[in-house]
DNA sequence: TTTCCTTCTTAACATATGTGAACGATTTTC
DNA sequence: GAAAATCGTTCACATATGTTAAGAAGGAAA
């Protein structure tokens, strides 16, 4: 059984003829290290399943590189802004790891909720995590100190500490790459 | 024509007797100020558009009431982790003036989805609404300093000038109260 | 291995924000 | 109207983060 397969049957409650045919909607794909799922510019018009590996979302200011999230394998990816309102998206979506997808089409998407209307749940799904998570990070930047802020997001997220620079990280919270190194020379 | 009926005129492609329909479920509530729309601890079931007035988001924090959001006239408030999650909210919704909503629980909501399906498009437009505003508020809390943050904040909406607190603005900006004080103090 | 390049760390100093307290100004309550 | 509470401002000092620069550490490519 396939990653995504477990991953499907344990959080939405398709039989096994309704997820074989949600998989022939999707293709795999694999995008190497440093190689991008999106480019700022592009319309983002796929929605994609991480199988193995590792992604940086990231927009580009002054020349830096200033992260705004990372998704790792049994997640999913996409610039919901970008595919929802249909305009070209302002970040960078870049593998951090050799990672392996499953990857669906926006038409696709469509057409798999024409004719399976249940399939609506994978996009709600989508759209709530997408919710959740940057209103959590946007409490957390606003009310935490970079210190507090740091450990409680690799307690929450121990891949962070080994799969991600830190200079993503440090923009992450919304810090230099030096103040990061300062607050983790404290302990 | 009410106020909500010109919002969604302007807004949706419903016609008459749709926008009739909708209007049925909806009921008219006026809440004083200072008066709660929902406070911690409750289970948000209901979803309303506010006609006229303004509502502040909030969470207590050490004795300090940090906001997260604020929302004026001819838009929507509900609290949408908790109305989707069916979990207590965490936050609390507080009149800021004397406000008039129309107001429609969830129940109803979910009954007028299925009568109208069609009408699925306010619940999908409140939460890509709330998710793209907590995105922009993450990043610019991150990339933002406080005094450029406060200018673009008080440009994009300048309602919150006179109608908001100054120390719920800074909390939303994640500064205390003193150090907007000499933010504005400098121009 | 050696070299090169990127990332991470450290340091000194500059700047921004936090803290605690005091004072007026305004609003609310009686 | 008077008293009380709330809110906004200012100040001096403490702390956190930014800036600039240099060097160490690590990984990638020859």
């Amino acid at each position: 059984m396939s990653i995504m397969e477990t991953y499907f049957k344990e959080k939405f409650p398709f039989s096994d003829d309704e997820i074989q045919l949600i998989f022939s909607y999707f293709k795999k794909v694999e995008i190497k290290k440093g190689a991008y799922f999106l480019e700022a510019g592009q319309y983002c018009k796929k929605i994609a399943f991480i199988e193995e590996g590792a992604v940086v979302f990231y927009q580009l200011i002054d020349g830096d590189e200033k992260s705004c999230g990372f998704t790792f394998e049994n997640d999913w990816i996409t610039q919901y802004k970008s595919l929802i309102q249909n305009i070209t998206s302002e970040l960078y979506i870049k593998a951090l790891e050799t990672t392996t997808l499953m990857e669906i089409s926006l038409e696709n998407m469509l057409e798999l909720i024409a004719v399976l209307p249940k399939a609506i749940m994978l996009r709600t799904e989508l759209a709530e995590e997408y919710f959740i998570s940057s209103a959590q990070r946007a409490s957390d930047l606003a009310n935490l100190e970079a210190e507090e802020h740091y450990y409680k997001l690799i307690k929450d997220n121990p891949n962070l500490i080994h799969r991600v620079p830190q200079y993503y990280l440090a923009s992450y919270l919304g810090i230099k790459p030096q103040s990061l190194s300062r607050i983790r020379a404290k302990s």
